[in-house]
DNA sequence: TATATACGAAACGGAAGAGTTCCGGATATT
DNA sequence: AATATCCGGAACTCTTCCGTTTCGTATATA
């Protein structure tokens, strides 16, 4: 029984009572909240969960110990949150492009900011790959932040590909959405090379395209 | 700066002085080398590298501490030594399927005992995840001792395929050779779903097959 | 102004684990 | 027989880190 697996029983619940009486003393600074959290996850990505201390993340955070604890019971909540909290404030600022072939679309998702916000991504994966088997709480949080949004956004492509009839119809979507984030994930974390355009693109043209009965243009 | 960094400089050396006088005295069973190796692994596999302790190896080996300190001059040493082991135990024994059809190869090598093994080994991997970015010389051992011999299998038949001319010499073998590997550490790492006969069927029908321009076996 | 809480910083207590040493006993050489 | 090394087991030292508490200070309400 891991920690991760008795922290988490409290739902939404934030450390302190919410609904007594707040009222005297100097109130709790809010905008250290995901100052804090960023924070936790930097050290996360650079040292894994075993490796992270509460004072790493506090000494980066210019903030106090206790300031932690007073406002998470424990690391495992800490890193809960944090991974949470990726979620919401990577959904908002893309707008997905649309450029009426598939393949334009995966090429325009090759970014500089989508690969490196990637590749920070997958340090924090590593990180707490360990913790996933123990700790479902926590796997479930590293799919929502990490990787369904990726995998959706291939999902979403293929079946805009399938609707305009660029691609038949009968192409597995659900596997072929998840091939460029594994292999990713893959060429990170064991072949420790890093995820450039010339890659991302003989995945598109050397993989995606060619199973769903699509030519790379001129090869050659 | 990771205690592998520091452990892994004297090469080949084991922890003892082999060229002085190792007349005298009772003789090191030699047996029990292979022994804890292999529950070391096993520890590896359901707790992680940081979850690991040398008294929970002992225990399962039925072995003291000091014996294993009096081979292994670490806890990384002795893990990074368990998993280049297990290159050496895995290799001979398979001989790999040659059935005229890079299909009947792939589905070949759909075998029980196989699954098994491979989830064993995904298993010890998510367990060193975290330390895979600090220490390149057990990336390196886990490159070697899992991934690269399922790589080179996928490769072999994939360049046979080539030579029978059953699909064009332009498919980027080097890719689609790892799609499979790293599927499969997604699914079991993130997804906690096992590799059962049927996803491993969807990924050769539904990706591998497709992407060199292969018609699986009549779809319905 | 008096009170109560938040803040950063640092000290503290307790638990866990790496690595060492010692024990009684077994097995080898000389 | 005497010596030296191995064995499993257990006690031991030392460090690290989680989580708590304390302290001086800042900021809020009454």
């Amino acid at each position: 029984m891991t920690p991760l697996d008795l922290a988490i029983t409290g739902s939404d619940e934030r450390a302190d009572a919410i609904d007594s009486a707040p009222k005297l003393g100097r109130k709790r600074d809010l905008t250290r909240d995901p100052e804090i959290l960023n924070c936790a996850l930097e050290v996360l990505a650079e040292t894994g969960y075993e490796g992270m201390t509460i004072d790493m993340v506090a000494a980066r955070a210019k903030a106090g110990k206790a300031t932690i604890y007073r406002r998470w019971p424990s690391k495992a909540e800490l890193v809960l949150d944090a991974v949470a909290c990726m979620k919401k404030a990577g959904t908002a600022p893309e707008r997905l492009p649309d450029t009426g072939t598939l393949r334009g679309d995966l090429v325009a998702m090759i970014k500089p900011h989508s690969i490196e916000d990637g590749e920070r991504k997958l340090q924090i994966m590593a990180g707490l790959a360990s913790m996933l088997t123990s700790s479902p709480e926590l796997a479930d949080a590293v799919n929502a932040a990490i990787i369904n949004p990726r995998v959706a956004v291939n999902k979403l492509f293929l079946r805009r590909a399938i609707d305009r009839g660029e691609i038949s119809p009968d192409v597995d979507i659900d596997t072929l959405s998840m091939v460029s984030g594994s292999m990713a994930a893959h060429r990170t974390l064991l072949e420790r090379k890093p995820i450039d355009r010339a890659f991302l693109v003989s995945l598109i043209d050397g993989v995606i395209l060619p199973a769903v009965g699509l030519k790379p243009p001129t090869k050659a």
